[in-house]
RNA sequence: GCUCAAGUGGCGGAAUUGGUAGACGCGUCGGAUUCAAAAUCCGAUUCUUCGGAGUGCGGGUUCGAUUCCCGCCUUGAGUACCA
């Protein structure tokens, strides 16, 4: 009997459905383990074998466990909302929700033939009204909450009512809006309703501020910094703008310092935690008042060198700083308005671009030093940025290059503030090995001590204190989208109010176009029925919308509701929670606390790398805020983290010479001008050879060669192959599709693997898919034969054994390390072994159907049960290794002269290290390579190698 | 510029506390089987002037370095005026 894969893994796929052989259970006595792919979104363009890459290693790694006894969670889901559908509705006028569900059923099939374990009762998709009710609600609690620093955690907004109601808001501690202003409990007693809701929106955790945004106008939305990528959008690489808009925001700065301490505690890689780490930004220094002449108002800088205080010979205000129009003298008004204009029209992109061009403007104002009092002129730069720290600093020249080189183009005085260090062609930007002169009080110091006693005299004149900044700044929250969450949020008097949980979820909307509308609203602004009723607690007609100017008693009660909708992360970041638990007990809370507490947090997640600041950080915000509010009993949501690496695609070209219809193999090219030209990679076979026939006959593109010559070397045109990302704009794409129908599932998941570490990037070449094909047909063949079963219950051979326990030792060093691809070469080295050995001992043929199972689980269930076994392998006992079976007697020892091996002695183990050299000197091999020198000296490590020296 | 990875045969890659560099697979070459082909099986395959040399380059530590240390080069990824 031979291989059939297609037959074998269609059985096994639908044993698998029809017994829930992988359902998760929420009550178990066993250990649990919760391993985690990133859900994937539902592309039209379906699966490309890079995709599975990281399932595929979820997956062993998964089964594995439950091989070894745990209670696992591998459950799998859709990130459904999302732009390309809407592009595509946009288009073509159908609703996203029908494309997302075509989608979505290509995928799951493509899923289910590669024989994944997921446990899909546990299905989650961001854009389903179940599942995104949950989303608005945790919204809702992020809007009643505020941040306390006190307590250092989030807490419900009535506590903060409390204090204000008692004693106003001088001692309150709290992560908020930077202009608030100090009121007494009497006053807040006194403020009317807006007025109370406008002042609580400054600290609450979402919240509706007028900020400086990212709008792309070609995708008509406000987009947050991870989804910008060297000044273009992320999708389709559009410019952006700023542009300030009234938006939703979440207040994540409150978590900067929690999240990067987190990351201490976590088993992530460094480069993800760095990458972390980077965007949080934090910088310990201080914050310093300048007071300007003749002027009441006041220039907070912040500095990380406060110990360079002596050193400041200038200031430079970003052009946007709300203070340039005030200070500047008439004199060089239009100077300044100039530059202003000059910079405002400079794209975000132009001006990271540019770097190197120094400009800027003098405003003819001074600032007082506070130490000195002597003036200190103050430009303004756009090497300034307005959104970090006060979008002011303190420039030292001779301590900060971009400062000197300000000073030096505009010819500002550069002092030295640093003793004995030449600053005549550049600053001196290093905190160490050096001392503070020309400084007053701080002469003679070093970094540590003068920034210390330059915060402290600051404090004491009251012009500066010690200060901490992050980079992070609070996360846009709002889209100008049709498909995404709908906020739960109607408008009074222009003050957003919730809508109480239990009328949730309010759903999506009828839209006549997915477009803005006319007037510049986002699409929710074109659905008639998108009103909220408070008073029968539904969404109603826009008709009935009333001022809420109108009297109360005259008032129907019905108000406008959001017409953003909110971003892509914000169904992803919560989704591992929702898995926790079952579909049916969705109902009442997003999980049950039982369910919460059993499963805890994600084990394992593995997925790629490009969500280091977007997802990544988001989740562990949203973690973070539901662990405060005791909603979850978690800090952190994924305790390890893997990246798989990308999987290229390799291009291949055909080349046309220039002015011509004439395309040319590779190796006639020599001199001639030609333009390469994509070919999708199924025309081109693995010796690189291009099909002309099936190219010419292409739907797409066929009719471009119909006429066109097609020069050959050797009788076969050859193409140029280059590695470059999969992407369909390169035709390098291959699907898993054909690859499952030739070779199989277990071949495909086996070869992905064997391609190398899990964790690097790789080009796909399938010519190697052939060798672990071949391994499977040898493995199939050691149990089954043309006759029939060749396993037997004739007792196994020493060297049965031996093969057997290495192997499991090997399998399973390299699962706990992740190791995949040494595993599959490991099988191999097993199956040569065994077949050699004629081994058909039932009692190492079956356990070594356990090792294989997580790698190739349909062949291995299907010999398992060839074996006589019931039911499935999944939950088979991992085989125990016995060291017992790898003892060896002798050992072929390594000889070597000066660290180079020259030849091998086979000695018996039990020798003593004088025995060993004894036995090695006296071998006629060693007396010939010494040609009658007398060696310095003889290393001799028992059981390991010898070395002669001399 | 900064941060983080990584450089090993024709190719993907292996070598898990410093101890036989190139496992395993692909490709290539030779052979068996076959009328022939596919499939299958067997053998060879780092380079070499046959002494040796050799893990990006140059040093160092060591009896011994792909592995540890110092300096450089190259490639990839991320980030970008962060005060």
């Amino acid at each position: 009997m031979q291989y059939h894969f297609n037959t074998i893994e269609a059985k096994w796929q639908k044993y698998w459905a029809e017994n829930q052989t992988f359902k998760a259970s929420n009550t178990s006595e066993k250990p649990k383990y919760y391993v985690l792919d990133m859900f994937p979104y539902p592309s039209g363009a379906g699966l490309h074998v890079g995709h599975p890459l990281g399932y595929i290693a979820s997956d062993i790694y998964a089964r594995y466990k439950r091989h070894k006894g745990f209670n696992v969670l591998h459950p799998q889901g859709y990130d459904s909302f999302g732009l390309p559908a809407e592009q595509y509705a946009i288009q073509t006028g159908q609703h996203p929700a029908v494309t997302t569900e075509t989608n979505i059923k290509t995928y799951r099939r493509q899923l289910d033939q590669i024989g994944f374990s997921f446990d899909w009762s546990r299905e989650v998709r961001t854009s389903s009204p179940e599942y995104y009710k949950w989303t608005q609600w945790i919204f809702i609690q992020l809007f009643e909450s505020w941040y306390n620093n006190e307590s250092n955690k989030a807490e419900e907004i009535s506590s903060l009512i409390a204090v204000f109601a008692s004693e106003g808001n001088a001692n309150v501690n709290a992560v908020c809006d930077d202009n608030i202003e100090v009121f007494t409990a009497e006053a807040w007693n006194n403020f009317n309703q807006k007025e109370q809701e406008e002042i609580l929106l400054k600290y609450r955790l979402t919240y509706l501020a007028e900020t400086e945004v990212n709008w792309c106008p070609a995708l008509g939305t406000v987009l947050a910094n991870d989804e910008i990528v060297n000044g273009v959008s992320e999708r389709g690489g559009h410019p952006v703008l700023r542009k300030k808009m009234t938006q939703w925001s979440m207040r994540i700065s409150a978590y900067a310092e929690r999240l990067l301490q987190g990351l201490d505690t976590i088993d992530w890689t460094d480069s993800l935690k760095e990458s972390q780490r980077n965007w949080i930004g934090k910088s310990v220094g201080a914050s310093v008042t300048f007071n300007v002449n003749n002027h009441e108002e006041v220039i907070e800088v912040f500095t990380t060198r406060p110990d360079t205080i002596f050193g400041v010979s200038f200031m430079t205000l970003a052009p946007e700083h709300e203070l340039v129009s005030q200070i500047t003298t008439p004199e060089q008004k239009a100077e300044v308005d100039a530059y202003i204009l000059a910079t405002a029209k400079r794209s975000e992109r132009d001006r990271m671009a540019d770097v190197k061009t120094i400009s800027g403007a003098f405003t003819g104002a001074y600032a007082e030093h506070p130490f000195s009092k002597e003036p200190i002129p103050i430009w303004i730069g756009d090497y300034v940025l307005a959104g970090y720290g006060t979008g002011a600093v303190m420039s030292v020249p001779c301590g900060d290059q971009r400062d000197y080189d300000f000073a030096k183009h505009f010819n500002i005085a550069i002092p030295n503030i640093f003793e004995g260090v030449d600053i005549s062609e550049e600053a001196y930007a290093a905190k160490d090995n050096v001392k503070i002169a020309n400084s007053d009080f701080l002469n003679g110091m070093n970094y540590k001590k003068a920034s210390k006693r330059a915060i402290y005299d600051l404090e004491q004149l009251g012009q500066g204190e010690g200060k901490t900044n992050y980079r992070l700044r609070d996360a846009v929250f709002s889209r100008q989208r049709y498909w995404g969450e709908p906020f739960p949020v109607y408008y009074v008097n222009g003050m957003p109010q919730m809508i109480d949980k239990a009328h949730l979820p309010i759903t999506l909307p009828e839209v006549e176009k997915y477009l803005p509308t006319e007037t510049g609203e986002p699409p929710l602004g074109r659905a008639d029925v998108w009103a909220w009723d408070t008073v029968n607690n539904k969404v109603v007609s826009n008709d009935l919308v009333m001022s809420s100017e109108v009297e109360t008693s005259q008032h129907n009660g019905v108000f406008p509701l959001e017409l953003n909708t909110m971003p892509g992360w914000a169904g992803s970041s919560w989704y591992f929670f929702s898995y926790m638990e079952e579909k049916a007990k969705r109902g009442e809370d997003f999980a049950s606390e039982d369910a919460l507490n059993y499963w805890e947090n994600v084990d394992l997640y593995i997925g790629g790398s490009e969500h280091a600041t977007g997802h990544l950080l988001y989740s562990r915000f949203w973690t973070k805020f539901l662990k405060d509010r005791a909603f979850v009993g978690v800090e952190e949501p994924f305790k390890k983290l893997i990246n798989q690496g990308m999987i290229l695609g390799t291009s291949a070209f055909i080349y046309r010479e220039d002015g011509t219809n004439t395309y040319l193999s590779q190796g006639l090219i020599k001199d001639k001008k030609v333009a390469p030209i994509h070919v999708k990679v199924q025309y081109v076979n693995a010796s690189d050879e291009l099909d002309i026939e099936s190219l010419k006959n292409d739907a797409e593109f066929g009719a471009d060669y119909k006429d066109a010559e097609f020069l050959l070397e050797n009788g076969v045109y050859k193409v140029g192959r280059e590695v470059e990302k999969m992407s369909k704009s390169k035709y390098n794409v291959v699907s898993p599709d054909a690859i499952c129908e030739q070779y199989g599932a277990d071949s495909l998941r086996l070869y992905e693997m064997f391609l190398g570490p899990l964790e690097q990037a790789k080009p796909w070449n399938t010519a190697g898919i052939t060798g672990v094909h071949g391994f499977l047909k040898k493995l199939w063949k050691l149990y089954v034969g043309e006759n029939g079963l060749n396993v037997t219950d004739v007792a196994a051979t020493k060297d049965n054994l031996k093969t057997l326990h290495k192997t499991i030792k090997k399998v399973e060093e390299d699962i706990e390390n992740f190791s995949f691809n040494t595993s599959v070469s490991t099988f191999m080295i097993a199956v040569n072994e065994l077949t050699a050995q004629k081994c058909t001992s039932k009692e190492v043929l079956e356990p070594l159907l356990a090792l294989v199972s997580p790698y190739a689980p349909h062949i291995a269930e299907e010999l398992y049960s060839q074996l006589g076994n019931e039911g499935s392998i999944a939950t088979v006992a991992f085989p125990k290794f016995d060291a017992s079976h790898l003892v060896e007697s002798s050992k072929n020892y390594p000889i070597s002269f000066n660290g180079k091996m020259r030849f091998t002695i086979e000695l018996p183990m039990d020798l003593s290290k004088d025995e060993i050299e004894k036995a090695v000197m006296s071998n006629e091999k060693t007396i010939a390579q010494l040609e009658g020198r007398t060696p310095k000296k003889v290393i001799v490590v028992p059981g390991k190698i010898v070395n002669i020296v001399g």
